[in-house]
DNA sequence: CGAAACCAACTCCTCAGACAAGCTGAGAAC
DNA sequence: GTTCTCAGCTTGTCTGAGGAGTTGGTTTCG
C-alpha cells in the first residue's frame, strides 16, 4: 500500500530536520509563517498545519505576535514505535532491569493484597499452561509478571512495565508459534520460586531469581 | 502567566474529550471539515489546523478523499508528562534499575572508546565539581552516567534514559540550589570505582558499586 | 537624565472562497 | 457477474483580507 504524503506533511518532516540539524537552537524563534512559506515553496496555510503537526508534538510553540519557537530537538520518541523497532533482546534487557529491580522492591514493600494477587496469578497460570490456547498462558504469565511489578509499589516501574507488554505479549506469542514444544510452559516452578522469596521478605533472593528466569527467557531468543 | 488558547487549539482538545469519551469508535470516520466547522463554530481552516495537531499526536489520520479517522482513543501517555507527575524517589528508583543493569552490560560490553568516554566525562566532572555553576556540574554529571549507559549497547536503554534526564536534571539542580553543603559533589572516587568495575570487566562489582551510588542518591532526597 | 506612554511594524490567528486531487458507491455497459 | 464510468462527496492547497497580540524604538513628560 503506497502512501502519497500531503505537502503539509511533508513540510512538517523537512523542519523537523532542520530542527534536528540544529538550524535554530532550542527556544529561538523560527522564521515568519511567509518567510518559510517562500523557502519551502508552498502557500501559507501549508506552513501553519506543517507547524501545528510539530507543535501537536510538542516541539514548536507558537505564540501569537511573537512568533513560532523550538522547545524541543527532536520528537518525543513515540515509545510504541521505539520498541517496535528495537531488537527483541534489547527489549528484553529493558525488561529485565525493570522486574529484577520490581522484585528486589516488591520484598521489602509486598503487601497481603499483594501475596493474594500472587496466589490467583499462578494458579492461573499453571491452569492455562495445561490446556489453553497460545493467547491464554501469555495473557497468565503476563499477569503474574505484573503482580510482581505492581507489588513494587512505584508507579514509574508499573506504568514502564505497561509500556512494555504490548511488545512483549507479540514476542511471546511468535516464540510459541514456532516452538511445537511449548518448553517455556514448564517453568511454572521459577515462578513460584519468585513469588516465594518476594513472600519471605528476601530483596536479593528475589531478585536474583528473578534475573535468572529473565536471563533464560532472553537466551531463548538469541 | 496566563495563556489564551488559540481557537484551533481549543477545538483540538473538544475533538480529542469527544473521542476520549467514545463518540466515535476506532478506526471510525469523523463527520467533513464542514460539517465540523458548523458544529463548533468555527471556520474550516481552524478544524483543518486541529485535526493536524491530533494527527500529531497519532489521535487522528486524514486520507485525501476519505475522510478523517481514529487511529487512537487518545494521546499515546507522554513519558515527559508520566515522569513530572511521578513522585521523585519513584523516578530514581527507576534510574537505578536502568542504570545498575547497564552498569552490569556494559562490563561485558564496553569498547576502548566506552572507556575513552569514561576518562574524558570523569574529567570533566572532576573539573565542574570544583569551581562551576550548578548547571555546569549537573551536566557532567550526567554526561558521564550517559557514557555508562552507552556502554551497554542497548538501545531500550539508552533511549529509557534519555527519557528519564530532563526530569532528574531539574531535580538534581533543585537538589543543590537546596543544599548549600553541595555535599553531591564529594563523590567522584564512586564515579571512578563504577568506571574502574566496568573497565576490568566485572560485570557484578559494576552493578554493586553502581546500585551503591544510586541508593545514597535516593536517601539523600527522601 | 530617567521613566512612562505611545505607536508602528511585525508576528500569528481566523475566516472565506476558489479550485485541485483523490476516494466511493451507484449505475451503465459488457 | 464483472468491469467501467462518473457524479458527488471528501480532504489538500492557495490566496487575500482583516483581527489580535507582541516587540522595540520613539516621543513625551517629570
Amino acid at each position: 500500500m503506497i502512501r502519497r504524503h500531503p505537502l503539509a506533511e511533508q513540510a512538517a518532516e523537512e523542519l523537523l530536520r532542520r530542527i534536528g540539524s540544529g538550524e535554530w537552537a532550542l527556544g529561538q524563534k523560527l522564521p515568519g509563517e511567509t518567510t518559510l512559506a517562500a523557502q519551502l515553496g508552498v502557500g501559507r496555510s501549508t506552513i501553519r498545519e506543517a507547524v501545528r503537526e510539530l507543535a501537536g508534538r510538542r516541539v514548536l510553540e507558537s505564540r501569537q505576535g511573537a512568533g513560532v519557537f523550538v522547545i524541543a530537538h527532536q520528537a518525543t520518541e513515540d515509545w510504541d514505535k521505539v520498541l517496535r523497532r528495537a531488537d527483541i533482546t534489547d527489549v528484553l534487557e529493558g525488561r529485565l532491569a525493570i522486574e529484577t529491580e520490581a522484585a528486589r522492591l516488591a520484598a521489602s514493600r509486598r503487601t497481603p493484597a499483594d501475596l493474594k494477587a500472587f496466589r490467583y496469578t499462578l494458579a492461573d497460570r499453571k491452569r492455562a499452561s495445561e490446556n489453553s490456547p497460545d493467547d491464554w498462558y501469555v495473557e497468565a504469565d503476563l499477569a503474574f509478571h505484573r503482580a510482581v511489578i505492581t507489588a513494587a509499589h512505584n508507579a514509574v516501574l508499573t506504568e514502564l512495565f505497561d509500556t512494555f507488554v504490548p511488545r512483549i505479549r507479540r514476542a511471546m506469542i511468535d516464540m510459541l508459534r514456532m516452538d511445537e514444544q511449548h518448553r517455556h510452559r514448564h517453568d511454572q516452578a521459577a515462578h513460584v520460586a519468585i513469588a516465594d522469596a518476594i513472600r519471605d521478605r528476601d530483596p536479593d533472593l528475589a531478585a536474583a531469581r528473578s534475573r535468572e528466569h529473565l536471563s533464560a527467557v532472553r537466551s531463548s531468543v538469541s
